[in-house]
Formats: structure tokens, sequence, C-alpha cells
DNA sequence: CAGGATCCTGGGCGATACTG
DNA sequence: CAGTATCGCCCAGGATCCTG
């Protein structure tokens, strides 16, 4: 390990020494995983995006589009029809970032599922509710 | 605003997108990830954390852990040593969680040695050009 | 050593209006 | 339809000081 360096302590290492987890950052914001969702069966027009994304605003939608654009994770094309129709798709890199979050995903499943039977346990723990199974 | 216009808002994958991406939403903040990871070659001291964390304040370590016990991710223990001593472990969910992450982290290294080779080789023909200045 | 309490700022994000 | 431009809120997150 090193000693201490300087009081300042600027961190350099960091930079340098973990990049992954700047890439990471990159693709941590809050749409990015919903939109790469969408884009997972097939490319999608910019409306059906931005409905189906749900919640979101048409800034942080085209934001997001744009950063996933720039970053070449996916494709933005634009067909010069009478009312303009522009069709985004996930690029092989997408495509894989896009598996990473399924795993995410399917994380998140298990997670609401014990906490939902944690709460509903001492009320009814025999309820015969719907249980949807995801 | 739930206008009129968002009950025809039919989500397909309903069950599965809103409360799973609210549960992923939890856990994208910034420090998460690499918390889990350092967590994931066993138990750490308060002090290891914060230090090897890099590039993060006492706030928002302490934060982090907090939530992340809170969430059922994390267990604290401590030891009522002279000088207090803290030790955070990862939980049963906490470890799927990090090898979820762990994919992300995959990813992540992979898009970094990509954009290096690009950088390297950047005599690509199928390339149009425009990368940056819009 | 571990972490609580505060103050403060940047920018993520939302709402609205306008363009081609 | 597919954006761009602008304003402003709000809070995640950083810095600093203080305690047991």
């Amino acid at each position: 390990m090193e000693t201490s360096r300087s009081i300042t302590q600027k961190i350099e290492n960091e930079g340098t020494m973990c990049p992954s987890f700047q890439a990471l950052d990159m693709v941590m914001d809050k749409w990015t995983p919903k939109v790469l969702f969408l884009l997972q069966d097939g490319p999608m027009h910019y409306m059906q995006l931005k409905r189906q994304v749900g919640g979101s605003t048409q800034k942080m939608v085209t934001q997001t589009l744009r950063k996933l654009e720039k970053e070449g994770l996916v494709t933005r094309t634009v067909y010069p029809t009478s009312p303009p129709t522009v069709e985004y798709a996930l690029t092989p890199l997408g495509e894989m970032l896009q598996s990473a979050f399924q795993e995410l995903l399917q994380w998140a499943r298990i997670y609401t599922a014990q906490f939902q039977s944690m709460r509903e346990n001492d009320s009814e723990a025999n309820k015969e509710e719907d249980f949807h199974k995801n």
C-alpha cells in the first residue's frame, strides 16, 4: 500500500485505476435501463419509445437516446418520410449491456418477491391472491 | 400527471417492469456498486471500506451502507472494542445483487476495451464521420 | 474509529413552449 | 412526428464540523 501522499488527496488513481466503474456510471442513469429494455425486442420509433417508457418526459427520452447513441449503444436511423420517422435500435454493444441489465432485473424481481412475502406474512399468510410469476 | 390519455397506456410487461425497475432504481445510485464490489471478498471494516471505495466521502459511504442495510443487502455488526469497530458484510440477497453487478462490470470492461482499440485504430471504413461538434 | 448533523452547490430531471 | 430551447425545482452528493 502507499503511504499518505498529499493532504489534498487528489484522487487520480480512481480515474485511471477503475475505468470500468466510470463506464458503469455512464450507463447508470435513471432511464437508460428502461430504454435498453424496450429496445431489446427490436427497433422502435421515437414515439413508441416515449410512450412505453412511461413516467418519463420527452426531454429525458431524447437525452437518454442521444447519449446512448454517442456512446455507441444505440443507432439512430432517420427515414425521410412525409412525417419524419426516426428509428432506434441496439448495437451489439448495446445488446450486451441490455443482457447485463437483464441480470439486475432478474435480481430485482427476486428481491421484490422477497419483500412482498415478508410484508404479507403476518396478516394473512395463506391468502389466495394472485401471485404474479415474473 | 395522469390524464385520460394515460389510461390507454397498456404496458404488456406491466407486471415485470414497474416494481422491478423500482427496486432497480433503489440500487442504482453512485456508490452502491462499488461498495458491493468491495464487500464481495468478505466483511470489511468501515475504514477499509471508506478508504478503498476511493473518491467518495464519509457521508456517502455511511449513507450507502445504511441504505443497503435497511434494504437487507448488507449486515452491520458492531464489536464493542475499545475503539469501536463495525464490520459490514453482504447478505445472500446482497451477494446476488453483487453477482448481477458483476455482469455490468464485465460489460464495462469490454466496452472500455472497445473504445481503446477504436482510438488506436480509427481507420473505420464503415463509420461516416461526425463524431464531435454537433 | 465510526458516523451524526449541517450547509451548500451542481445538475438531473420535469414542465412548458416552439420548430421543421 | 421528432425533436430543440428554456426555466426552475429539488435533491443526490460533496465539504466541513462535531460526538461517543
